[in-house]
DNA sequence: GATGAATGAGGATTCATTCAT
DNA sequence: GATGAATGAATCCTCATTCAT
C-alpha cells in the first residue's frame, strides 16, 4: 500500500511561488514533448528534461505519471471554461447560432493547439477505472454545460438537461478529436463546425 | 509500440478450417481475457495461454499484438453492420424513429456485451498513427451510414452527408462508450437510447 | 549505502541545551515512525517532519542516516545498561536465578517496548561492514556482560568469559527478537524468560 | 493488485531439466554476487549476467528479487539438513557431545562457506512481514532439531521442547552469524564450536 | 542555525517478439 | 505448423544528501 501512490491530484505543493512556476513549466514541458514528439516520448523522465528540471523534482509535484495528465486535463477544462464564459461575455446581442458557433470554434480551436494532449488525455480517460476522477469530471461537465445553456438563453427543449449535456460533451469532444487526429477526407475545420453547431442546436432547442 | 512490426493484419490467409478456428479461439480469447480480467491482462501471452495455444502459434496468425485488436476490429464492425441489415430486413413497415432505435439499441447491446473491448478499440484508434487504418475505417464506416440512410429510407436534410455521417458516427459511439463505461448518474440505458435516437433524429433527418 | 558518507557518528557536539532537545527529538521521532508506521516510512525527510524539524536541521545533528541508527543503538544499550544496574542494585540477597530472571525480563520489556526499532538494529549491525562500529560494540557488550557477571556474584565456570559473553548475548538478544517479531505459536513471554534464564545459568553458571 | 506478485515460492517451473540448471545457475549465481562482491551489488540485473542468462529468464522462474532469496534460504535448509542427517548416520556409537560437536562444526561450515549469503538470509527474515514465509519456516526449524534430538538419543530434560528448539536455533544461528561476519577478537572457530556445544548440551540435554 | 526545494543515480519489473527444437 | 524459453530495452519511482537563501 505505501508503495502505490493514490494520484490524489498533486503532492505536497511547495511553498507558493517558486512551485507555481515549476509546476507551469512541467506542464507545459508534458505539451511540448506530447505534441512535437510523441506520446510515447512523454516518460517522466523526458518531460522533466524538457522542463528543465530533475526527475525527483518533478516527483516533488506530481505523485506519479497519471497526476500530471490529470493536472493537464484539469488545465484544458479551465481553459474551455474561461473561452466559454468569454464568448458569452460578448455574445449579448447574437443569435443562438452565432453563440453556439463561437463556443465550437473555441473548443475546436483550443483541441487544435494540442491535438496529441487532447487524444491522450480522452485515452487517459478510458484507462483510468472511473468512479474515482471520471465521474467527478462528468459532473463538473455537466455543469458546465448547463450553465452554458442557461447562461445562453438558449430556450432548451430538453426533459433531462444532465442527460443532453452528457451526450452533447461526448458527441462533441469526439467529433472534434477524431476530425483533427483523422484529418477525414473532406471534413475541414469550416465544415466540422457546421455540422456541430447544427447538431447541438437541433438536439438541444426548440426550434 | 510503433517501434514494432507493421501491422498488416493477419500474417496468413486462413486456408484450411484449422486456421479459422484456432484465429476465432484467439480472438475469442482476447475478449475474454479482456471482459473477464482486465486490459492490462491482457498479454499475448495470457491471451495465447486462455485460447490454449502457445505464443508462437499465435504468432503464427497474427503479426503482432495490434492486429488482434485490427481483427477485432473488424469483426465488431461486422456484427454491427449484420445487426443493421437485420434490423433494416424487419423494418418494412415501421417509423423512422423506429428503426433509428432499434439500430441504436442493437449498438448499445453490442458494447454493453464487451465495454471493455469496445473501450480498448477506441484507444487503439486514438493511439494508431493514422492514415494507415484508421482512415479506411472511417471510410467504411460512413459507407455503412450512408447505406443505412438510403436504407431506412430517412429523409436526410444534410448537404454534406460524409460529414453528417463520420459526426453521427463519432457521437453515437462515443456517447455509448462513455455511458456504459463511466455509468454517469442518471443515464441508464433507456435514457441512453432515447437522446441518441432523438439527435441522430433531429441531426440528420428534416422534419 | 556503503557509498555514502562515513558515519562518524553525531556531527556536531550538542554544546547547548536546544542541542540536546533537538537530537532527541529526532531520534524519538525516528523511533515513533518505526513502531508506528513502518520501516520503510522511516525515510530522514518523514522522521524530520515528525520531530518538527527540517531536513537540513536533522542534517546538522546527524551526518547521515546511518547516523541516527547508531545514535539509538548506542541510547537503547545505556538504557540496557542502565536497567542491569538497576537490578543488581536491588538484588542484594536475591538468588543468581532471580537475579539472571530480572534482567532478562528487564531486556525483553526494553525489546518489547520498541520492536521494530530493535528489528532495524540487527539489520543496521548486519549490513554494516564491521570492524568500524561493531567491534566497539562488541568490546562494550563483553564489557557490560563482565560487570554483570562480576556484580552478579555468578560463580562463572567458564574459562573464556569474553566468548562466553558474546555468545549469551547473542544468544538473548536473537530469541528474543525472534520472539517478539516472530510470536512463534507456543513461546509467550513468561516462557521465553523462563528458557532464557535457564540457559544463560546453566550455560554460565557452575551449578 | 495484479501489479504485486505474491512471491509464493517460484513462478512457472517451466518443463523440467532444463529448468533445474537454470534455477540453480541463478542461485549460484547470486551468492557468488554476494559473497565476491556485495550485498548491494546483487541486483537482479548483475544475478542475471553472472548466470549467463537474462533478466527476463530470470523473472521467468522468479516471481521477484525475494523469491531468491527464498529460494537460497531454502535450499541452505536442505544442506543443513542433510548435513545432520549424514552426521547422525555415522555418529553411532559417538557421545553426545562428539555428536553435537560434530553437528555444529557442520552449522559452522555451512555458514563460513557463504557468511554474506547467511547474513542476507537473517536479514531478509527480519525484514519481511512474518506469518507468512516465517512462521512456516519456524515450525520446520522446530521439527528439524527436535528429530535431531531423538535421533541423537539425548536425553532432553526440556519440558517444552518446541520453546527449546527455537531458542536453541537462534542462540546458534546467531552466535555463528556475528562470529563469522563480526570476527571478534579472541572468537575463533574453535572457540565458537566449544562454547556452543557446551551452551547446547547444558542447556537442552540431562546431564 | 534553519529551511526545504532540487538532485539524479539506481533498481525492480514487464512484455512483445523471436527462433531453436 | 507448434512450442515456449529466452531476450532485453525501456520505464516508473525513491530517497539520501546538498546548498542557496
Amino acid at each position: 500500500m505505501s508503495k502505490r501512490h493514490e494520484s490524489n491530484a498533486a503532492r505536497k505543493g511547495p511553498k507558493q511561488q517558486r512551485s507555481k512556476v515549476t509546476v507551469a513549466a512541467i506542464l507545459d514541458a508534458a505539451v511540448r514533448v506530447l505534441e512535437q514528439e510523441s506520446s510515447e516520448a512523454a516518460t517522466t523522465s523526458r518531460i522533466a528534461e524538457v522542463a528543465g528540471v530533475s526527475v525527483g523534482t518533478l516527483y516533488q509535484y506530481f505523485a506519479n505519471r497519471e497526476a500530471i495528465l490529470d493536472a493537464l486535463q484539469d488545465r484544458e477544462f479551465e481553459r474551455a471554461t474561461e473561452m466559454m464564459n468569454r464568448v458569452l461575455t460578448r455574445g449579448a446581442f447574437r443569435s443562438d447560432r452565432e453563440v453556439a458557433r463561437a463556443v465550437i470554434e473555441g473548443l475546436l480551436e483550443l483541441h487544435s493547439a494540442a491535438p496529441s494532449l487532447h487524444r491522450l488525455l480522452v485515452i487517459q480517460a478510458l484507462s483510468v477505472t472511473p468512479a474515482e476522477r471520471v465521474q467527478a469530471f462528468d459532473l463538473r461537465i455537466i455543469a458546465v454545460v448547463r450553465s452554458f445553456l442557461s447562461l445562453a438563453n438558449l430556450r432548451i427543449r430538453r426533459a433531462n438537461v444532465d442527460a443532453a449535456a452528457f451526450v452533447v460533451y461526448q458527441a462533441v469532444r469526439a467529433s472534434m478529436l477524431a476530425c483533427i487526429v483523422e484529418r477525414p477526407a473532406g471534413l475541414d475545420s469550416d465544415t466540422l463546425v457546421d455540422e456541430l453547431t447544427d447538431l447541438v442546436l437541433r438536439y438541444l432547442a426548440a426550434e
